[in-house]
DNA sequence: TATTGTTATACTCTATAACTATA
DNA sequence: TATAGTTATAGAGTATAACAATA
């Protein structure tokens, strides 16, 4: 399996960098530093920590994330990458400010993402017609067909991680989590 | 209301740093960005995204960090210092390596939250008597009375942040939110 | 004037790897 | 050798503020 990796820096080459995405990531493997595990120490006091419905969500959004990634490696896509992505597919000539809007973050961030997603190949702006300070962002022929594929990776490291819960409990919580805010 | 804020840069000065921390903070409120909204954009097509739980469990986690955040101003504390805060004080001459496991945490990422505790000056490394490599955490004495202060003030937030759910269904939320992984 | 995209800057959270002092 | 704490470095994610081009 190939991996992706994006480094921001300061843009360097252009096809070089475009080119290193594509290397293997030196995972480490080594002789260091052992991988943390993020389940509750059970020799330890957590006191209110365990009644409160932040920590909890947060413990979870942990281990969640953790296998979002090690699921999205070979394509380099993150949690937000792929918000955007399907984003992007779903509503046509979409502007940056709007996805900004949509994703619920700030308008430089979503430059950062879109910025990330273009590099990488998956996403391009158009410049709009009717207006020339605007774009009009898109997939890519690659950015649709990986977008296609990592759908069902998504799909199958939510069905892994909501192992534990029935469907009954997977909508129940969902439904819940939308109470939340 | 004084508010805190930490800068990590290089430590700079001292004595000098602790002072700043205890200024008010620029907040800006001036003519710039409208601050985000973290909600779905109802006129928005979200796709898969809203039937996968780990995207609702980030945009409500997005909610409660922000109100999380507003209501700890005046402390700079953060959900990982409130943990860490909780676990020292919890867990008697705690060492920064079990504090570490116990947040789930890389050892490194233990002190970074342990020297902002203690440039705000809540947490204390006491030398451990038995093991001259180690070291004990302690609330001082400020931070024991700030930490009693906010526990009221996160437990309120918690209560915010569900008031939309019963009694019944904040238990069940978090045990399915304990049953993910 | 207001909006679109952008850049500069900064801060938090996190990780890996290598170092030091001790055990 | 192994462990405790630390530092260096890196990257993602986010924010605010200011700017140029355009509306």
């Amino acid at each position: 399996m190939e991996t992706k990796t994006l480094k921001s820096k300061k843009d360097e080459g252009f096809a070089d960098e475009v080119e290193r995405l594509k290397e293997p990531q030196q995972t480490g493997e080594s002789h260091n530093e052992a991988t943390i595990a993020p389940d509750l120490a059970s020799d330890m006091d957590y006191g209110v920590l365990t009644e409160l419905v932040g920590y909890c969500l947060r413990r979870a959004q942990i281990r969640i994330y953790q296998d979002f990634q090690e699921a999205m490696e070979p394509w380099a896509i993150t949690p937000p990458r792929f918000s955007a992505m399907i984003l992007i597919r779903n509503n046509t000539r979409m502007k940056l400010t709007e996805l900004a809007r949509a994703m619920g973050i700030a308008r430089s961030g979503a430059v950062e993402v879109v910025n990330s997603l273009s590099k990488l190949g998956y996403v391009r702006r158009c410049h709009s017609p009717t207006d020339r300070r605007a774009y009009a962002l898109e997939l890519t022929e690659t950015g649709g067909d990986v977008l296609q594929k990592v759908t069902v990776v998504v799909r199958e490291h939510d069905a892994r991680i909501s192992a534990r819960l029935s469907d009954d409990e997977h909508v129940q919580l969902r439904k819940l989590l939308n109470k939340l805010g």
